[in-house]
RNA sequence: GGGCAGGUACCCAAGUGGCCAAAGGGGGCAGACUGUAAAUCUGUUGGCAUAGCCUUCGAAGGUUCGACUCCUUCCCUGCCCA
C-alpha cells in the first residue's frame, strides 16, 4: 500500500481527522524515515470490562498497527481519580491504586485479543502528572479559558441544570492533553465525544513546540437498548470475551434500527458487503440479517466454527424452542431443595425475593413446566433443567 | 461570612405526625403477542417469611404510644449578596 492508499485505509469509519493533510504528512514521514507513528489512546482504568464500543477504536487502533505503527496506551491512572466530565452527568466517583492494578490486569487480557502486543505500549501517565508542580499547572491553565471549557455540552448543561461542577473536573482535558505533550504523541483516537480533550493535547503541543498530534475521531456504538451509548454503567453492552451463546443473543436483541450500525462498526466486513447487506435489509427479514451480524461479529473474537454453533444454538433455542445443549451445570448434593433457595445459591438470581417474583410471574420452568409455586420442593434424582427468564438455563445434578 | 432553596428507593419526583416499604413518571425485570426487534397490554420492582416481621426517606441525637413528616446539631448541593 503506498501512503494515500494507507489513508484511504485508515479513513474507513472514522468521524473527522483534524487535519487530514497533516495524517497524510505524517504517514509519508514515516515512510521514508522508516520511524513507526505513535498512536495514542487514552484508556480508563476504572472499568476493566471491554466491550464492542470500545473496541471500535481499539480495532482502529489495531489497522495502524497492521501498517507498521505503535499504539500507546495512556492509562489514565492520576485522572481517573479525578473523574472524567465526558458522557457522565454526575461526577465519577474516585478509585484507588489497588484497583487500578487488578482493573489493569483484566484489561490487557481483553485488549490483546485486538492489538498486537509487540506494537503496544503502555504508558501510566501518573508518571508525568504526577510530577508537575503547582507552577507549572497554572501555567497549563492559563492556555485555557473559562468559556473555552463551558463550552463542551456536558458542563454546559450541568452548569444550566444547576448541577455541580467541581474545578477538577474542568483539569481532566488539560492533563489528557500534557499526556501528548509528555509521549510525543503523533496522532491520538477518541470516540466523538472526546474531541475537545483530543484537540487540547494539539493545542498544548504546540505550545511545547511539539509537531500537533493528528487527532481522529470516531463514531458510538450505540448499546443494545438502541438509545444510549454502549458503556458498562448502561449496562447496555456486549463483552468481548462473552460466551459465543451470549454475544450472539445479545446481538439479536438489538433493536433492528441499529443493525447497520453494528454491521459497520464490529464486524470485519468489507465495504461493498456491507452496502450490500443495506440493500437486502429492505426486502428481507430483519431477523436473518440480525442473525448474519451476530454471526460476523461471534468470528470476530471466537472461531468462525464457534459462531455457526452459536447461530446454531439459537434457532434450536428460540425459534424451534429447544433446550440448549451446553448450559451452566450447578451441583446439588441433597435430593430435594427448595426451588428459590436454588436459585439463590446458584447465583440464578440476586435474593430470594427475586426467585419469589420469578415464580410468581411464570418465569421459571423446571424441566419445561412452568412452576407458580414459590414452596416448589425440587427433586434431583435424575439431572433438572432450569429456565429461569428469557435466556438463562440450567442444569441441576446432584453430587454425593 | 450573610440570605434563600434543597437532599426521599436505579433516576426524576409526590408525600409535611399514624391509612407509608412510601403516590406518579422514567428505566429495569417478567408474562402475553412476536422475530429474544419495535409497538401494545398486564404484572412486578428493599430484604426475610405460609396472615407477619426486619431495614430504609442526607447523618447523628431528641420529642412522641407512634416520625419521611416536629425539635437540635452536623454534613452535602444550587442560587443571590460579599
Amino acid at each position: 500500500m503506498n501512503t494515500s492508499q494507507q489513508l484511504e485505509f485508515i479513513k474507513r469509519n472514522t468521524v473527522e481527522i483534524i487535519p487530514e493533510n497533516e495524517l497524510l504528512d505524517k504517514l509519508n514521514f514515516s515512510e521514508k524515515s522508516k520511524k513507526p507513528l505513535r498512536v495514542k489512546l487514552g484508556i480508563d482504568p476504572t472499568a476493566p470490562d471491554m466491550h464492542l464500543g470500545n473496541a471500535v477504536v481499539l480495532r482502529k487502533l489495531r489497522e495502524f498497527q497492521e501498517l507498521g505503527h505503535i499504539a500507546l496506551l495512556i492509562v489514565g491512572d492520576f485522572t481517573a481519580k479525578i473523574g472524567d466530565p465526558s458522557g457522565r452527568s454526575k461526577t465519577r466517583p474516585q478509585i484507588t491504586n489497588e484497583e487500578i492494578e487488578k482493573n489493569m490486569a483484566t484489561y490487557k487480557e481483553q485488549i490483546f485479543k485486538i492489538l498486537i502486543p509487540e506494537k503496544t505500549e503502555f504508558r501510566y501517565n501518573s508518571e508525568w502528572l504526577g510530577k508537575l508542580t503547582s507552577e507549572e499547572i497554572i501555567k497549563l491553565a492559563s492556555k485555557f479559558t473559562l468559556a473555552q471549557l463551558l463550552e463542551r455540552e456536558e458542563i454546559s448543561n450541568r452548569y444550566k441544570n444547576n448541577e455541580p461542577i467541581s474545578l477538577h473536573e474542568l483539569f481532566y482535558a488539560i492533563f489528557q492533553g500534557y499526556d501528548s505533550v509528555a509521549t510525543m504523541t503523533d496522532i491520538e483516537l477518541g470516540a466523538t465525544e472526546q474531541k475537545f480533550n483530543l484537540l487540547v493535547g494539539r493545542e498544548l503541543q504546540r505550545e511545547y513546540f511539539q509537531a500537533p498530534q493528528v487527532t481522529m475521531t470516531m463514531p458510538i456504538l450505540v448499546g443494545t437498548d438502541g438509545v444510549k451509548k454502549m458503556s458498562k454503567s448502561y449496562g447496555n453492552y456486549i463483552g468481548i470475551t462473552e460466551t459465543p451463546v451470549n454475544m450472539f443473543g445479545k446481538v439479536m436483541s438489538i433493536p433492528d434500527s441499529c443493525i447497520m450500525n453494528y454491521f459497520q462498526l464490529a464486524t470485519n466486513l468489507p465495504e461493498v458487503e456491507i452496502k450490500n447487506i443495506e440493500q437486502l435489509l429492505k426486502s428481507s427479514n430483519p431477523r436473518d440479517i440480525k442473525s448474519r451480524l451476530g454471526y460476523e461479529i461471534v468470528k470476530v473474537y471466537h472461531s468462525e466454527a464457534e459462531a455457526k454453533e452459536a447461530e446454531q444454538g439459537f434457532v434450536k433455542m428460540f425459534s424451534k424452542k429447544e433446550v440448549p445443549e451446553d448450559m451452566r451445570v450447578y451441583e446439588v448434593k441433597e435430593e430435594k431443595i427448595w426451588l428459590p433457595q436454588l436459585l439463590l445459591d446458584s447465583g440464578a438470581v440476586p435474593t430470594k425475593s427475586e426467585a419469589r417474583r420469578l415464580i410468581e410471574q411464570k418465569a421459571v420452568e423446571v424441566d419445561g413446566q412452568v412452576v407458580t409455586d414459590i414452596k416448589f420442593e425440587l427433586e434431583v434424582k435424575s439431572p433438572v433443567v432450569l429456565k429461569v427468564g428469557k435466556r438463562q438455563f440450567l442444569k441441576v445434578i446432584l453430587v454425593k
